[in-house]
DNA sequence: CAGTGAGCGAGCTTCCGCTTGACTT
């Protein structure tokens, strides 16, 4: 009833809040549909992989979706033109060649692109519509195709040799790992002892100051030992303390690019404790609208979804708008802050950013729910902070002699707080030092020789390790918060306050892996892999040439592994606390356990199910999958 | 909650990445 004219022109994309907002821009003349994410995809129940005739994949229908696609072909027989608008990435190209295989039509149908929700870029792809590109489409089918082939292959592998319902995969394999090694190197770490000195010193002004021992003679102090400790100490006891020189230095530090989804889950985390999965909810819901007393419902952030740090001109202009008027013209850069997305993004959205940067926090408080708001307060700081100018530091050292020692003394003061008058950093806030002179003498307070270790590297947090897979290529932002709850829901590893700490199921799984398959569970075959896509988008080489390449290695790797049966008994990273043999998992009447490969010599055996922490982690109690059809 | 270590074979489990709802105890 709003308008007796219908709309004769169809885009679909792929997220609804997506069409609400782009249906807003072109005002009724077209008709906006969501697909929801892909509505095809290889089989559940079988590997749908027809490796004797090319790899050719079998996709089906996903359960669930039948209803989108009745309602899509629906539409799409009234429609005069058609416009596939799923993002501009490989999985969006592949979802736009589902959609059109499934509503046919060929005649009518245009795949349009655009990188932001802008009305400007939407008119733009509007004039410019083109055809699904295949070359792109081809190289999702790879993807899609290689993970397929990997996880259903290793999984079943693993349940003939350990325990059914495992799982084993391209991402969450190497997730497993770097935890894994990571407690490797942790319990082979030996600490070393080390000892340091500081002088708490006075001159003519106040306040007291602390200065580190940094040189000796013409040797640069890094870690003592303690006999070198207490001969430098002694010697320097008695001795005069004397500024033998000032070093004034003026050091910038720059702002930090506006969130990706990896960026986000991690300060989010550190900031606000909050887990990956509890994040990606709230900014669903921020990105989908909440509801504003006396406005109705309101999106509040762009897509939450992103491996890009673009921002449109619009949004810069609203953002230097802002700092310029709240904060002043001196802190504001004479042009907008351009970042560099990293290499290997798809870069199909923009930054996570405030849709209105004139919507301050202040303005939200109270009118939306506190974890939301803290979320909200965090994205909009750190997008404004991204366009404002440097922070600019004065630090001071002081170099300091005694007798043949050099201490040093070093503090900062903030001279303009740039872009920390809003989004303030960890560190920050350097001591001070008071303002004193070049040959000024000291007076000693106080001499310390402190003693020290050196602490092994830290467990994987879940923060720590999204930015090592990100950094490596491995995962992408839809998948980060899953591939933390897989290998967790897996009984492969527990958390243990912030820390991923692997089980011995996970330990043994990944020792399984890394000895049948070192390269495939490596950091570098994803790298591999995405340069080998990169060829086939670009058309320079053959998805099925290529799929063919890894699987003639790939499957003498899992005959090999098939018949060895893996000689668990030689190299379980899990040793036995009685006699220091493996300890290997068996299954009894009452489930599996962890037992010695010493048997029957050595019957020690140990619950398989976390051992420490004594947390619960059951193994089969979630089973939220709901199924029935073919 | 302690205790569990054979082999046979039915039928089950599983990947990564895109996106939001949704039931049957």
């Amino acid at each position: 009833m709003a308008s007796t004219k219908k709309p004769k022109k169809l885009i679909i994309v792929e997220s609804p809040t997506k069409a609400k907002t782009i249906s807003k821009y072109l005002k009724g003349e077209y008709e906006v549909k969501a697909s929801m994410g892909h509505i095809k995809d290889l089989p559940v129940n079988r590997m749908g992989v027809d490796i004797e005739h090319d790899f050719e994949p079998e996709y089906v229908v996903i359960k669930g979706k039948e209803k989108v696609i009745k309602e899509l072909k629906k539409a799409a027989d009234k429609a005069q033109e058609i416009y596939l608008a799923s993002d501009p990435d490989r999985e969006g190209e592949a979802i736009a060649w589902h959609i059109a295989q499934e509503i046919g039509k060929d005649d009518k149908v245009k795949r349009i692109i655009f990188h932001e929700i802008t009305e400007k870029a939407l008119k733009e792809a509007l004039e410019n519509p083109t055809d699904i590109d295949i070359k792109k489409v081809n190289a999702q089918q790879a993807r899609r195709i290689l993970d397929r082939l990997v996880g259903y292959s290793l999984s079943p592998l693993l349940w003939r040799r350990i325990d059914k319902g495992l799982s084993a995969g391209r991402v969450q394999s190497v997730a497993l790992k770097l935890i894994c090694e990571r407690e490797k190197e942790i319990e082979a770490f030996v600490p070393q002892e080390y000892w340091k000195i500081e002088a708490l010193l006075e001159g003519s002004a106040p306040p007291q100051f602390k200065a580190i021992l940094f040189k000796y003679g013409n040797q640069k102090i890094e870690k003592l030992s303690k006999e070198e400790a207490d001969k430098i100490y002694n010697e320097v006891k008695g001795s005069s303390f004397l500024i033998e020189k000032i070093e004034s230095k003026e050091r910038k530090k720059k702002p930090k690019p506006p969130f990706t989804t990896s960026t986000l889950q991690q300060e989010a985390f550190q900031k606000l404790g909050f887990s990956a999965q509890k994040t990606m909810f709230l900014a669903q819901q921020l990105y989908e609208g909440l509801e504003i007393p006396g406005e109705g419902p309101v999106g509040l952030i762009t897509y939450m979804r992103t491996d890009s740090v673009r921002v449109s001109e619009e949004a810069l202009k609203a953002v230097r708008t802002l700092i310029k008027e709240r904060f002043g013209k001196e802190y504001l850069p004479s042009k907008a802050v351009q970042y560099k997305t990293k290499e290997g993004a798809q870069d199909a959205h923009e930054a996570i950013r405030p849709t209105d940067v004139a919507r301050t926090p202040e303005s939200l408080r109270g009118k939306i729910p506190e974890d939301h708001w803290k979320l909200y307060q965090l994205i909009w700081q750190r997008f404004v902070a991204s366009q404002m100018k440097p922070a600019v530091y004065l630090t001071t050292t002081f170099h300091i002699r005694a007798d043949k020692a050099i201490f040093k003394a070093t503090g900062s003061v903030l001279k303009f707080p740039g872009f920390t008058a809003v989004y303030k950093d960890e560190e920050e806030e350097g001591k001070q030092l008071p303002p004193l002179k070049e040959q000024e003498e000291l007076k000693l307070i106080k001499l310390e020789k402190t003693q020290h270790f050196t602490s092994p590297p830290p467990r994987y947090t879940e923060a720590s390790l999204i930015k090592k897979l990100e950094e490596e290529g491995i995962g992408r932002p839809s998948t980060y918060a899953t591939i933390v709850s897989t290998i967790i829901d897996r009984g492969y590893v527990v958390r243990e306050k912030k820390a991923l700490v692997p089980t011995p199921l996970g330990r043994i799984v990944s020792e399984v892996l890394s000895r049948n398959f070192p390269k495939l569970i490596d950091t570098s075959f994803t790298a591999n892999m995405e340069e080998d896509l990169d060829r086939i988008a670009q058309g320079d080489r053959q998805w099925q040439e290529s799929i063919r390449e890894f699987y003639d290695v790939f499957s003498k790797e899992l005959d090999r592994a098939g018949k060895n049966l893996l000689k668990l008994e030689e190299f379980s990273p899990i040793k036995c606390p009685k006699c220091g043999k493996p300890m290997v998992i068996k299954k009894g009447r009452y489930g599996k356990f962890l037992a010695c490969s010493g048997y029957p010599a050595c019957k020690t055996v140990e619950s398989l199910v976390s051992k420490k922490g004594g947390n619960r982690s059951g193994r089969k109690n979630k089973n939220k999958r709901h199924q029935k059809n073919t």
